[in-house]
DNA sequence: CGAACGTTTGAGATGACTCAAGCGTTGTGG
DNA sequence: CCACAACGCTTGAGTCATCTCAAACGTTCG
């Protein structure tokens, strides 16, 4: 099944066989989304969550002018909106970068297997701590960072995810967003995204161009973008404190 | 006992007393802690969260230069670090930002009363997906407002939690930061904000002076700051989806 | 009284934005 | 099969927001 392969990935793979059991079969239904298309609304009532299979899902807000902000970006493997489980609606939208397919996952189903395995509630839980990890890093890209600063601190992120799921390698991935996606990440103007794409290109630190990335100086990339990593978890994610807890 | 009036507070107001009960009888101590006081360092060890009983906190991450970023601020009523209860670490430093006094929450205590209690572990859930709500809306204010934007968003959000935990009006409020903590907040400098205030005041929009804040136009600040407060969920707060959890 | 701190104000530099035009590729309908 | 539209990317010119550096002011506190 395709969901095999998906939850073998780096993201949910300290899980036990199991654990992942109870999870794939919590799936109602895989859909497949086409590039672009607008999976959840603001404030719309959830009775289900997403697990993303491939392709790659925004969440963002808009502003009063239409201008889009990412709040983040989501690969292969990630539970896209856990929260809304709880909260059952959610304060942004959800939408497809690519195409993609999701996997449903009822609330009911969710809610079953927590209540018989609490171990496996605690790693959801800790899940959606990752999400919430990642957008202080977001906060910090966005506050402190100039705009070629930004644009290598999110890549450097993809990178390191994306390698962590197995699905590329940090020096080298394929990144399907366009120049005004990855400025709506950034906090930036598409034109502006491209000035400084071109600079990185130039002074030979990494080069974006037909959704490939290639990172020629990764300690340029690094540095640049005053990335670490530590705030992914990559090391115990969510083995993290199973030694008091399980 | 202090923690009583605290856990009253709208926060946390939707616990039933036993939950309440079992939540302060996991505290095992009350710290004073100084003004400009660092609590705990990034990457430390943690064996406990922390309840904010009075005064102000900040989370925040420094950049190479030193240049600080406020990731999160948090008043009176707030788990400030709960998601170290899960995690065992915390990405970034909390500081006081006023004198304060906070709770302690030994891990092993709060992993006691969720195991005997799953609806109260869903509603420690839902505290840190606040948590995360908010700092998505700051991700936005950062990547999509100008500076008096950012500002106006800020003040906004603050008076609507300081008046949701009961401890101002949306109009008017006591705030014990700096201009300096104001722009480390919304990722402007001191000098900036200084401008910032000054127009605002001088466009009757609201006055900043000695900590107190006072909104003289609060459409206008709304507008200004784009801000739309559905993200703190205070209508529904930790009841939301109790009908299908409870 | 002097030091420290928070705030204010000015002048100049610069980074990012807007508006605008042009280019290359892809896809599509006549 | 060509023409043309649509899209993403590039580049230029000019503007504006915010930053940096610097100086000065008022308060508080020792």
């Amino acid at each position: 099944m395709l969901t095999q392969r998906v939850l073998k990935g780096r993201r949910i793979a300290p899980l036990t066989s199991l654990e992942r059991a109870r999870l794939e079969s919590a799936i109602s239904e895989v859909r497949s989304v086409p590039a672009r298309s607008v999976l959840v609304r603001k404030g719309e009532r959830l009775e289900h969550s997403t697990l993303l299979l491939s392709g790659l899902l925004s969440r963002y807000v808009d502003d009063r002018r239409g201008h889009r902000q990412f709040v983040s970006l989501h690969i292969c493997g990630d539970l896209v909106d856990l929260h809304a489980y709880p909260m059952k609606q959610l304060d942004h939208d959800v939408a497809a970068v690519t195409d993609a397919q999701v996997a449903i996952l009822p609330h009911a189903a969710i809610k079953a297997i927590t209540e018989e395995d609490a171990e496996l509630a605690r790693k959801l839980w800790f899940a959606t701590l990752l999400d919430a990890a990642m957008h202080r890093e977001w906060i910090f890209r966005l506050g402190r960072l100039d705009a070629p600063g930004r644009v290598c601190h999110f890549l450097a992120e993809t990178g390191a995810r994306l390698q962590a799921a197995g699905l590329g390698a940090t020096d080298h991935y394929r990144l399907a967003m366009t120049q005004a996606d990855i400025g709506e990440a950034c906090g930036l103007t598409n034109v502006h995204v491209s000035r400084v794409l071109k600079s990185l290109r130039d002074t030979g630190v990494c080069a974006v161009r037909d959704g490939e990335v290639t990172v020629q100086d990764h300690d340029a990339l690094i540095r640049r973008g005053q990335f670490d990593p530590a705030y992914l978890y990559l090391d115990l994610s969510l083995d993290a404190g199973k030694d008091s807890h399980g």
